[in-house]
DNA sequence: TGTACATCAGTGAACGCGCGTTCACTGATGTAC
DNA sequence: TGTACATCAGTGAACGCGCGTTCACTGATGTAC
């Protein structure tokens, strides 16, 4: 270990480096393994090394450091639906399919993370301009491939906001109920995750995403 | 006050006569007014007139009082989702979207009490065989309406689990964007919940559930 | 280059709080004779 | 009907715990001269 860390060569300060960043990343870790039972100031300031009372340097009470682990789970999912998409350029029904992979995967790789960005602020949104900010650009993202999805004969037609929100309650319905444990195996039989992704979308498609998948 | 209650007379025991149910009510009215976090065994005890150590013999812990929370709502779904199918018997598009606003309807109205029914038990859900029991009904309710809609051609054909799967999924995952704030006004525009839920329902529909409605 | 000072990230003791749970108990009700 | 006893719902004091937050502080770093 060397005194003076990465962080510090990028210009972040001087002390610890880079508490803000470390704390949200700590604040990540232990939704990831412990849930947001677990989750608290002491725990996270534990987790980053420091003393329980220095996020408050950094975050005004436990609301503003639940905000930015709320806005760094919306970049997650921001970048992995961008790069989904990317990946499968000119494919709108493909484009579709792995957009909402990166979504399941997310959700159902980190259950408590992903339930705590898309929950955690509720009131006072205002109050965490940068949380906004990402949400509305994921949304606009989606828009936008929903769009083309429509343009392709993939989805029906009608107002694009409309069709963008059927299909995220599609895909978060779907990955809430699977979350609950409300989708029992003995329903969906022995489909797997993806397979049941991709039947379920297929229900509100226009076409047969199975055939367009292969057919990309 | 009496000093032997109205539920002195139906049978139940003699202290107070009917606490564990009168604890469960507590519950359910501290979720309604203070949510989730306001749940504690104190408070539900307190609310209810009672020491706080009374709810012990009625409840081996927390863990029970909620699996006893959750097995109410699912009961209250239940209730619901029959009766807004038995009211429109004959006319399956009208039974999947009354079925659906009623959903929406407890959802909504009570959000503290929807969300602990759907998520309280996660793990040990073989230790509330209640709970397993009544939301199993509740499913096999939404399937009997789903295959009655496919008969009818309101839903396209494919096997009716995944039909209802689908169904629940974008049910559940429009109500849980609406209460986690996700969806905005911008989007949605001037559109009431109930004409959001048609709207988003309509398409995975075989046919145009307005037409149905207008004609049912 | 060296010194005095300002800045500010991080410390550690302390606070009051509500929580779940235990335990020995009280006192009302039901039951056997 | 009356008495002795068993049952069991509900009591209240006590426990240890982790929490968010405050406060006066320390000590490392940056800056002006």
């Amino acid at each position: 270990m060397s005194r003076l860390p990465a962080a510090r060569r990028k210009g972040a300060p001087y002390h610890h480096g880079d508490l803000k960043n470390a704390l949200i990343a700590s604040g990540v870790d232990i939704l990831s393994k412990d849930g947001v039972a677990g989750l608290s100031l002491r725990r996270v300031a534990q987790k980053a090394g420091v003393s329980h009372t220095a996020p408050y340097a950094h975050f005004a009470d436990k609301q503003a450091l639940i905000a930015a682990i709320s806005t760094e789970g919306f970049a997650r999912l921001y970048d992995a639906i961008h790069a989904a998409a990317r990946r499968r350029a000119g494919h709108p029904a493909a484009q579709l399919v792995e957009a909402a992979w990166a979504y399941v995967k997310f959700a159902l790789g980190d259950p408590d993370h992903f339930k705590v960005t898309m929950s955690g602020i509720v009131e006072r949104e205002q109050d965490h301009p940068a949380f906004v900010t990402i949400s509305q650009k994921t949304f606009a993202l989606v828009l936008d491939l929903v769009k083309k999805c429509q343009a392709a004969g993939v989805l029906r037609d009608g107002p694009p906001e409309l069709a963008a929100v059927g299909v995220w309650s599609m895909m978060h319905g779907l990955v809430s109920l699977l979350l609950e444990n409300q989708i029992s195996r003995r329903i969906v039989g022995r489909l797997s995750v993806r397979e049941l992704l991709i039947a379920t979308l297929n229900q509100m498609t226009a076409v047969d995403l199975r055939t367009q998948l292969a057919a990309s």
